[in-house]
DNA sequence: CTACAATCGGAGCGGTCGTTCCGGTTCGAC
DNA sequence: GTCGAACCGGAACGACCGCTCCGATTGTAG
């Protein structure tokens, strides 16, 4: 449980995880094998499902197994990776959103939005639970930011009076994210989202 | 792939699980394991997660995992015999609230009921998905029937006005499934029912 | 161009899990 | 009580999978 000098490729992957500039960059090759095991992966687990082994990845990405894990020490750092890339990105929407000129509706474009990529990407999710690992402990910061962001949205949709109180972020996420779970036609899909948009409207006249 | 007279056991357990009424019917011993091997490994699945091993089943109701594959060829036929049960249960809920005295809102009691059962058991339904195997042509008969359940509930609030006609029963059971799938408080769970149950509701006001 | 170090590829290791097989045990009809 | 058939238990088999290791290869600084 100390810390190992020795074990230089994890460092630096780990490095890389964390965002940090590396002091030295990656070889061309190598930088390029990285990008395509990630693509590789992504299209791996979604066509054969999470339980998909590494062997399938590093074939469709033209590498051994071996690059793989000099990468990616582990099939779950995997998962983070790709996880983790999908959520900045929504969160990235929510700020755009938070400055659209229809707050009081963004909240709602957002979670259409939500629905959109959690449809395709639900698998990766349910493989960390069921790996035993915890999305919010994983990929903690980018859960906690993209949480953030939609809180925003959620509570400017409140201001504005669209939305009930009483909802919680939390709530929300779940409902979304658990909407798009089974798998459905995105048709079905959208008209999930649209129930649960107006399940959190404020009703016109009091309960 | 021809008809196998050698299998005895085999053909036994699946006339079963189909609910024929057996020739011989099972002898004492060998029932009281049946359902102990049913219980423990309703009870193993939901503590240790979809990928425990057999042997975690056999160990906990206390039978040699030979035992195990004499009543259940596979896996996925105890996964079945599990689902199935469970499914046939909120199917009699269904038909008992048909006959309710509240029939506009017997739909909503409903759904409060299958979301507290799919909330403890949403597990062996990702078991089954992540198998690769499909709950609706596996379990094809109870889904069936479930669902006719359902949409008798909702046919019968949607006339009296109290839901949205344009709702689809598949809709509103993957909305619900859904829901409660991320591992929440019970209470939270509980809460995003109810804003579905808010979704599907005519608004007091057209749209 | 040369030489060194970073990177690559994939065979192989260790472990797990689903499933089978068979000698021993138990039930239940007579 | 007796005996045959049905049933039990768990060791063992084979397949799969995550991960490691090291000789071969390739990029790049000088």
């Amino acid at each position: 449980m100390i810390a190992d000098p020795e074990s230089e490729h994890v460092t630096e992957a780990e490095a890389r995880a964390n965002g940090d500039a590396s002091p030295r960059p990656l070889r061309a090759d190598a930088a390029k094998n990285r990008e395509r095991i990630l693509e590789a992966a992504e299209a791996t687990f979604t066509a054969e499902g999470v339980a998909a082994p590494i062997d399938a990845v590093a074939l469709r990405a033209g590498v051994g197994v071996g690059t793989v894990y000099r990468h990616f020490p582990t099939k779950e750092a995997l998962f983070e990776a790709i996880v983790t890339t999908r959520l900045d990105a929504l969160c990235e929407t929510t700020k755009q959103l938070a400055e659209s000129d229809a707050p009081d509706e963004a909240v709602f474009s957002f979670l259409r939005e939500f629905g959109r990529q959690a449809s395709a990407k639900q698998d990766l999710f349910d493989a960390m639970d069921a790996a035993g690992l915890d999305i919010k402990s994983v990929c903690a910061a980018s859960v906690e930011e993209l949480t953030r962001g939609i809180d925003r949205l959620l509570e400017r949709a409140k201001a504005s009076g669209v939305v009930r109180a009483d909802v919680a972020t939390s709530e929300v996420m779940a409902l979304i994210v658990g909407a798009c779970h089974s798998k459905q036609d995105d048709l079905v899909c959208q008209r999930m989202v649209e129930i649960v948009c107006d399940g959190i409207r404020r009703p016109t006249v009091a309960t």
